[in-house]
DNA sequence: ACGTTTTACTAAAACGATTTAGTAACCTTT
DNA sequence: AAAGGTTACTAAATCGTTTTAGTAAAACGT
């Protein structure tokens, strides 16, 4: 059972004090006067000793960990688990790794993850904050704890963040399915004030009243945040059923309210574009690969990712620079969930 | 700038020594012969100072960090992701975080990876091994660290794990398909030697040689793993289109894998399952709500993670348990991707 | 040849907890 | 009332680094 080598093993087997190897280890050498065989020497003891430092000591005296907590919504949505992928793969680039946490869309749950991030030291945070973790982000922030939001942030709030043009991707999305002569268009959303909700709820707002089309309350459904996959379908088949001559075409905010919208399609026996278009918020490989596919506004996930990161990182490593808010154009993706009318109606 | 406060502070406050703060805190008040009234006391003035214990200097002493690390190829990956989701899940409940990382199954990367976790002291491992991390995990399981292997394993290694039957799984597969009439069946599958791919390999043959079926070397297609997603697109669809008139049905034996496939008869204008029956190992989204459906055999993989974690957790808090090797059994789903020809034939 | 600078290091403190080895003061017991 | 036990604590060492504040010896400038 080899013990675990410290420097202060390495200061002996060289002959030296623990402070020298401290500052040859770190790459300090020169800047330290310490000679170029001393330096040399401690270096190859180091590796033959397999020396490796102590992480918790390092951080007592440091501070830093080398670590970033990412805090997302759900590591299993394609969304967040795709950008949790590139989130690791710049961060490893970079030399640190990453915590991640599932904050499940719930209060308690949201306070207690961020808690453990600080009490565990990350050097930086990358969060897609629920509304509840506005104090705590708040904290984190004047903490001066390097920070950035993703995928959505607090408009009362000046930090990093790193979004998409929510309110122009609806807006795409409802001009797309004017422009093929649909008039009565269903919005399905989820009941979080999430802001990049509001944003889309808006823009699909705004898309409705510049091509002329009325708002119709009735067709719009909120789906609670978190509720199992199966309810969610429940739900929607009952309002799909419901207003089943109300709408021509459905606006899902988020690719999971579109996943459980064709379940609930295929459930009641609807034909997708056949019967009802579909244009979603964000892609998947249902939506690519499916029959038909998804006609989606697609976010560019990779680029968020490396933003995120790149700012995060910045600002750990050269803290006090201004907060970057970075807004990404989003990409309508068209496939074949979308009827042409406007034969039938010019 | 509220500086940190420490159990010195608190013990300044309460006028006591850290050791009696260090072993209220610990709850270890009774034990130690701590009276009640210090001890309310000082849990109150703890809370009310908003004392959170420094979590480096805690680990220096103790070497615990209530962390667990968790290796996967892929965090994106469908069937990855939701093991994570679970593992974090349930992680949580027992009071651990988790640091993920993604192996890519990538030699050097895997290795990396592992040490750079070790250094951070995590408490133990959840880890999908690749090949090359054999002598790591070996290592590992030497220096008694507590690990579980997840959906694969070593055959010669004394580990806990946790899999699936792979072999009965893809002989299911393979009898539906021999029971449809479905006589000449292609597989498609990785290069990697992992024993789960090996075995789904095994289970397919021996699915042939019970159903009378000859094995056709030219049938079997192994992409090398880690490819980006197009090129596996475009190598299968000139598998297929060479082999066009070789097979009415393709066994992929994963859901990437099977993802390609689909994509790659799409643009081949090849229709699932008039032209050809497809099954896959391991189950999606897409297999679940595209169409046609998929038949696939899919994994309990809440199950699979809550062992992992179960017996991780166990290990961990009470070393010197025997190694559990767990085999979950694998469900055949039927959907619609799979012809009857039966009718044709007999 | 004298003072100053530079070189090449080191001793000890510090980071914030836990743990070991005590020790007064009080309480029993005989 | 002396011996022994229990109660309720504490001082100091320790974990493995980094950093501060040195110091002896060599080199340099005049």
């Amino acid at each position: 059972m080899a013990k675990k080598v410290s420097i202060k093993d390495i200061a002996a087997a060289a002959g030296v004090s623990a402070t020298t190897v401290s500052i040859v280890l770190n790459g300090r050498a020169r800047e330290m006067k310490i000679s170029e065989n001393m330096a040399s020497k401690i270096e190859k003891l180091a590796e033959k000793m397999q020396y490796r430092p102590n992480h918790f000591a390092k951080g007592l005296r440091t501070g830093k960990t080398n670590t970033i907590g990412l805090i997302v919504d759900d590591i299993s949505n394609y969304f967040f688990g795709h950008l949790a992928k590139v989130v690791e793969e710049e961060a490893d680039k970079k030399g640190y790794t990453v915590m991640f946490c599932s904050s499940e869309n719930n209060e308690g749950k949201s306070r207690n993850i961020l808690n453990m991030l600080v009490d565990k030291h990350m050097d930086g945070y990358i969060i897609a904050p629920t509304t509840f973790m506005l104090p705590e982000v708040e904290k984190l922030i004047d903490e001066k704890r390097p920070t950035v939001l993703i995928d959505r942030y607090f408009p009362d709030l000046n930090s990093n963040f790193v979004t998409v043009d929510n309110f122009n991707g609806s807006l795409d999305a409802v001009n797309h399915l004017a422009s093929k002569g649909i008039r009565k268009i269903a919005l399905v959303t989820n009941d979080t004030d999430q802001i990049q909700m509001q944003q889309r709820i808006d823009g699909y707002l705004e898309g409705l009243k510049k091509n002329g089309l009325a708002f119709d309350k009735s067709l719009v459904k909120k789906i609670p945040f978190g509720w199992p996959e199966e309810k969610q379908v429940k739900e929607l088949a009952q309002f799909f059923n419901r207003q089943r001559a109300g709408f021509d075409a459905v606006f899902f905010t988020s690719n999971n309210l579109g996943v459980a919208g064709l379940e609930a399609f295929s459930n009641l026996g609807i034909n997708v574009p056949e019967q009802v278009s579909v244009i979603c918020f964000d892609d998947n490989d249902l939506f690519r690969l499916g029959k038909p596919g998804i006609t989606v506004v697609s976010q560019p996930i990779k680029q968020m990712a490396k933003k995120a990161v790149e700012v995060l990182v910045r600002q750990i490593e050269q803290s006090g620079t201004e907060p970057s808010n970075i807004v990404l154009a989003t990409q309508m993706v068209e496939r074949d969930s979308v009827l042409n009318k406007s034969t039938r109606n010019h």
